[in-house]
RNA sequence: GGGAGCUUAGCUCAGCUGGUUCAGAGCAUCUGCCUUACAAGCAGAGGGUCGGGGGUUCGAACCCCUCAGCUCCCACCA
């Protein structure tokens, strides 16, 4: 009965039995160099995606491996708290048992959140664990985690101590569903199909006698009419010859009713609309530019939640933007004052988080002032451009400078609760300091004037807001190892030790959000960077190249596929298609060949395992297939850790697939094999299964399990012995010759098996092969092994052509086999007549070549010397397929 | 509107500074095999004037120009 292989049962087997023994833990080792990743937090309460699944297979991959080479390997895993998305998720859980979040006070809110967050947080790590991700669970952090939560204060207060942080009236990007403040990066700009306005404004004449029956309009356009409450100019551009007349003159804003002046400024674009821009300096941050320059009144005509404010009047007040824009064309167009509606295209901004359309809306918030921040630390630039941390792949070097050329300052405070409290203080009066608590704020005030003497804890109440998420996970890279070296505390040993981490690997997506910011508090904190290559993955895409997303359905469930590939399989199928930095089409088709892969292993196992023991001298063709795949292993490996060093992940895995599949077991196997219930000299085994053993090693960081079983059941091994610590094979140098040499053995024995094919002779029937060749040993060395992979009875050297033969040439070698009877003459000339006309094409070519002069002065002698060299071997070539022909004749 | 990148076999992609192996890999396809490790397999085979055009060079998939198509990022034109 032969043994098989439950994926399922292994994996939990297996990966008990590593958290059992400790495997993936990690302590500072001073014999040993580190080598760290720090995992890029999913949100707490997130489920698994297939984008988890890519980016966690890539960083288990390289841990596993960096961990059986002898560095401390050390994954952190851990969560962030998602401010924003987490929240909009409570709330609508809150709303969904009846409870309005604004009925709550903040610290009730908080358990709601906190329950929330135990009961679903977490549940993505566990999911990890399937996919045999081996992060060292004990330092398993939360971006809320007390000392982290503390982190985050410091550093606000480090930086508003540092004068890079202040808090400003100002435009920012507003969210009206999560009602908070955004930074530009949440800002996603999508085309949409809107209305373009005209809108008629009467002009106000001085002289009221005049022609009030015939009141002049100007037209304006607008995408958006809701906003006219807050109108209090028309800007035209004063090189505008048709609007000269209206120098000095206001006009009525339709519906409101409210006389503003006509101001003159080149920002205005004539070709746009009529020329005539309605300037609404509350609701646009160019209008608001506007504003301050002509010193215009700013009315705010919209409440927090995208509603109008009560400013707009009773028709209109507490209605949504949406609506009341409807509301307005109507209104416009019953009163004569709506020209026209135009459709176009615009940008709109989206808010990454809820999609709602963003306002631009005037508010205080808190800012981190970049321009100073990157004066202070050019190296978050420099580094990147002189590849001291290298991006893979290297083009987005040119999009990271670009948007750190042109950093904004960073909107950093959130109108939420759940999240990072800002440490500010207010008096009654308003007045504010930054402190970690009541207390120290208290000491504050009082330090800064004797009139605040009076002043008690009582008196002082703190910020609303919350921090942006992503000013806590910038620190990430530090504040797993260490939260006190933000007080300006000496970093402890494990951040001495551990930090710069080596790789990070994460998405494009966020390569301001996070990757930049990450940089910035490294070098600001830590006077060093955080990482220093990074890995940024694509999209997984569906076959059809669509994203994959909830709403189309086209998502794979991860966990169904590890329960029907196993883990190992989709950890390959996830690989095999996915350069760096290129989406990636996934399609489940990739998760099977990966099952095929692991499938393919244990039948090579089981084909080792069932073999019996006899005390004889090894047989020379199995010592030759021994030392041909020693060096065949050996340059595969050169190869294989070539492309993990430049991060070619899916190039690794394929040279590894390609070593197991073709290598190890359509020829290496093939050779040693016995005849089916014949026994194998006991050194061929012991020398089998070590290669088998050195060949799980390379195939473990992609496929643990398995591997893991396989270590196992290959020999006795006591608990402490797994493969997932078991040093990986050194490299070495390979010895070419040989494997040139067996290359030549693989093209007799390609010939042969073709030869038959093409005859309708069964692969196994013994045919007898003749050899004409001026060099013997080489295809005396590899005969045995000829004969046994090709099925060949007997082998010949011979002189003269063999008659009734069919024939083909290798090289200058005429190779013939015996066929009386199955050869028809006429065929086999065409065949070889074929051969050789492509032959002389080539020598001719190559001929050219080297007749060309330039060519020869030219070109580097390395090229000159293997022109030669392809001028001898055609020439051989030819003049053996001459030979063979001249018999023909 | 600015910037980056892509176009190589039916599909997904390699091809590092122009010159062995330069036209490749995996999958798919076709042919023949249920040969006791594996049909989730074995043995073979076919398939591309490297998006079009022009140029530089002894030599171009690779460098330059140009045209066409696609993708992504950034950006406040109502």
């Amino acid at each position: 009965m032969s043994k098989t292989y439950n994926p399922s049962e292994a994996e939990s087997k297996w990966y008990s039995y590593w958290l059992d023994q400790k495997f993936f833990k990690s302590q500072p080792n001073p014999n040993k160099k580190p080598y760290t990743i720090v995992i890029p937090p999913p949100n707490v309460t997130g489920v698994l995606h297939m984008g988890h699944m890519l980016n966690n297979t890539i960083q288990d991959v390289l841990i596993r491996r960096a961990r059986m080479q002898g560095f401390e390997a050390c994954w952190v895993p851990g969560t962030d708290h998602a401010s924003i998305a987490t929240e909009a998720k409570v709330v609508a859980m809150l709303k969904e048992q009846g409870i309005d979040k604004k009925s709550l006070s903040r610290e009730d809110f908080l358990k709601y959140a906190w329950q929330w967050k135990e009961k679903y947080g977490g549940i993505i790590l566990d999911q990890l664990k399937q996919l045999g991700a081996s992060c060292d669970w004990d330092r398993t952090k939360f971006t809320m985690d007390p000392d982290l939560y503390d982190a985050v204060i410091d550093v606000f207060i480090d930086l508003y101590n540092k004068g890079l942080i202040y808090k400003g009236y100002r435009m920012v990007n507003w969210d009206p569903q999560g009602k908070t403040a955004l930074s530009d990066e949440e800002v996603i700009h999508k085309e949409v199909n809107s209305k373009l306005y005209y809108m008629k404004y009467t002009v106000v004449e001085e002289n009221s006698t005049s022609n009030t029956q015939n009141p002049k309009f100007i037209v304006v356009a607008t995408t958006r009419p809701e906003t006219i409450f807050g109108d209090t100019a028309v800007c035209v551009n004063p090189n505008d010859e048709r609007y000269q007349f209206l120098k000095g003159k206001k006009v009525i804003v339709p519906i409101v009713n409210r006389a503003v002046d006509i101001i003159f400024d080149e920002y205005v674009d004539m070709e746009f609309g009529t020329g005539c821009l309605k300037v609404t300096p509350a609701h646009d941050v160019n209008d608001n530019e506007l504003g301050k320059k002509h010193n215009l009144e700013i009315i705010d005509a919209m409440n927090d939640d995208g509603t109008m404010a009560t400013v707009c009047g009773p028709n209109y007040a507490g209605k949504d933007r949406f609506a009341v824009r409807k509301q307005i064309a109507k209104d416009l167009e019953a009163a004569g004052l709506l020209e026209k509606i135009e459709e176009i295209k615009n940008n709109i901004g989206h808010s990454e988080r809820t999609n709602a359309v963003v306002e631009s809306r005037l508010s205080s918030q808190w800012f981190v002032d970049m321009k100073k921040f990157m004066a202070k630390n050019p190296q978050v630039l420099e580094d990147v451009m002189n590849d001291t941390i290298q991006l893979h792949p290297a083009k987005f070097k040119n999009t990271y400078r670009h948007w750190l050329e042109n950093v904004k300052d960073w909107c950093i405070s959130r109108q939420l609760w759940w999240g990072h409290r800002i440490p500010a203080w207010y008096n009654k009066e308003g007045e504010f300091v930054v402190a970690k608590t009541a207390e120290h704020a208290l000491a504050a005030f009082k330090a800064k004037d004797t009139k605040y003497s009076g002043l008690t804890t009582q008196d002082l109440s703190q910020d609303e807001d919350v921090m942006d998420t992503w000013f806590s996970s910038w620190l990430w890279p530090i504040s797993v190892f260490d939260t006190n070296v933000f007080k300006g505390e000496k970093p402890s040993a494990d951040l001495d030790y551990y930090y710069p981490t080596n790789t990070l690997v994460t998405a494009p997506e966020i390569l301001f959000f996070w990757v930049a910011r990450m940089i910035m508090a490294g070098y600001e904190w830590k006077g060093q960077l955080p990482f220093k290559d990074v890995y940024l993955t694509g999209i997984v895409r569906d076959p059809q190249g669509r994203k994959m997303s909830k709403s189309l359905g086209n998502s794979p469930d991860p966990l169904e596929l590890i329960n029907k590939y196993g883990a190992d399989g989709v950890r390959v199928g996830m690989l095999l298609s996915s350069p760096a930095g290129n989406d990636l089409l996934f399609d489940v088709k990739y998760c099977e060949q990966g099952r095929n892969f692991w499938n393919k292993l244990w039948n090579a196992f089981r084909l080792v395992d069932m073999w019996e023991i006899v005390d004889a001298p090894q047989p020379a063709e199995n010592k030759v297939a021994i030392d041909w795949f020693t060096e065949k292993f050996k340059a595969a490996l050169v190869e294989i850790e070539d492309n993990y060093n430049g991060l070619r992940m899916s190039d690794a895995l394929m040279g590894i697939y390609k070593l197991v599949w073709d290598e190890y077991c359509a020829l290496y196997l093939e050779m040693i094999k016995p005849e089916f219930g014949k026994p194998i000299d006991k050194y061929t085994l012991v020398e089998t299964k070590a290669i088998f053993a050195d060949i799980l090693k390379v195939v473990h960081p992609f496929m643990p399990f398995i591997t893991e079983e396989l270590w196992h059941e290959l020999a006795d091994r006591d608990e402490k012995d797994s493969i997932c610590i078991a040093a990986y094979p050194s490299l070495e140098n390979a010895n070419e010759t040989i494997i040139k040499e067996a290359d030549v053995a693989f093209e007799v024995v390609v010939q042969v098996r073709n030869l038959k094919n093409s005859k309708q002779i069964p692969p196994k029937q013994l045919v007898d092969l003749h050899i004409k060749t001026a060099q013997n040993a080489v295809y005396e060395k590899f005969g045995g092994l000829i004969k046994k992979l090709a099925f060949v009875e007997n082998i010949a050297f011979v002189s003269e052509k063999t008659e009734g033969a069919a024939s083909f040439v290798i090289k200058g070698d005429e190779l013939f086999v015996p066929l009386e009877g199955m050869i028809d003459p006429e065929a086999e000339r065409e065949k070889l007549q074929k051969e050789l006309e492509y032959a002389q094409g080539f020598l001719k070519s190559v001929e050219a070549k080297l007749s060309n002069e330039r060519f020869v002065a030219n070109a580097k002698p390395e090229v000159v010397a293997i022109e030669r060299s392809k001028k001898a071997d055609a020439e051989a070539k030819i003049k053996a397929l001459e030979e063979s022909l001249a018999a023909f004749k």
